[in-house]
DNA sequence: TATTATACTGTACATACATTCAGTATTTTT
DNA sequence: AAAAATACTGAATGTATGTACAGTATAATA
């Protein structure tokens, strides 16, 4: 994405104020009103420039047919929501996948992938009880204190994480009833899946 | 809003499906195109009806003038962030609302009104936390075990409600640190503001 | 120094589009 | 039983609108 120009800006936020207000893209005739241009072409100008610079895109002849390129748009987009199977790993493979939710994209802070349905009460001392679901972000990088989703072997948990050393990591749960888990890196394999950027509970 | 028969239906998810794909509203030749009319007059008609029903408004000779009624569309809106505030009735006065939420309509299954910011751990083992929103719908139609939001005189609180009799309501914390709340309807002022319908949570 | 991008005015024109009128037929409401 | 709403086809028309062409001027780039 190149640079913007103000003029440039000022034209951008003009279509999506007027999207905002009607429901519709403006014509030429709308954005040069607004704008004070005199000439229809002073508006056709812009448009092209912002078409060149990725910014919106243009159907040839249809009139309004302004679309703004706005990947972080805060409408929404189906995430899917997976369960949380004692055994074998969360997937996005169809058949794991138990319905979809349609949740704004910018709705949980940093991003995320995928719903992960909670099953069992380890985690209860940290608000998060059966049947919740935590928005996942799927990545390896995760501190100290962060709930992450983790794999031992086939077996999917939800923990705070903790590393201990350098070759030791527990995985606590936040409920007296469960035991710490101690893992050994060296002798065995930990996978993390993604950490918890947030949940959301439907009564 | 009056009824829609399943041809406007049809019509009003063609529009919708359009705006999505495109960025802009179909004409009256996109919407013949999509549902097999042969003549422009059946869009035109559709639509008619379509905004005397309220679902839909039309600018008049403007191209590709439709907008969706977004109080019957299923995308974001913005709802208001409520602090409970120690004392005072939570209301959706602006000096009340913190930030808005861009949130879809259906996102908590029967609708509801404004987000609540939780202080305190009084429902912890209902895993509600500090600073965790509550999904709040409007409603004084409040069961037993329902999470509720309530008023007695000016301090606002979150609690399971249970009705012991017809003049007798407790509120139930959940934490053993708190007592449960007994009023006398006889003698107390209770307002039910409203219950939960759903939580979120943002790390 | 030549060229390209930016930032406009102004005119003109083909066509994309909304909109009206004239019909036909079925269903629902009064 | 009459009237109104629904659900279409088909043709016609005026205008809303995109878009090209002709200029002018300044700043940025090569």
């Amino acid at each position: 994405m190149k640079e913007i120009t103000s003029q440039q800006q000022r034209v951008l936020d003009c279509i999506q104020i007027y999207l905002k207000k009607t429901g519709f893209p403006p014509t030429r005739a709308d954005i040069c009103k607004e704008l004070g241009f005199k000439s229809p072409n002073s508006a056709e100008t812009h448009l092209r420039a912002l078409e060149k610079k990725g910014f919106i895109s243009i159907e040839s002849g249809a009139s309004r047919g302004i679309s703004v390129n706005d990947q972080n748009n805060s409408f929404g987009d189906e995430y899917p929501v997976i369960g949380l199977v004692a055994a074998g790993s969360p997937t996005l493979a169809e058949e794991n996948i138990e319905r979809t939710i349609n949740c704004p994209k910018s709705f949980f802070e940093s991003g995320f992938d995928y719903f992960l349905k909670v099953r069992g009460l380890s985690m209860k001392d940290a608000g998060i009880m059966e049947d919740d679901l935590i928005a996942v972000k799927k990545t390896t990088d995760v501190k100290n204190g962060d709930i992450v989703i983790a794999r031992l072997d086939d077996e999917v948990t939800v923990k705070f994480f903790n590393r201990k050393s350098s070759n030791i990591v527990e995985l606590e749960p936040a409920n007296e009833d469960f035991e710490n888990i101690v893992i050994n890196l060296e002798s065995e394999q930990l996978h993390i899946e993604g950490k918890s950027v947030g949940l959301l509970r439907r009564n």
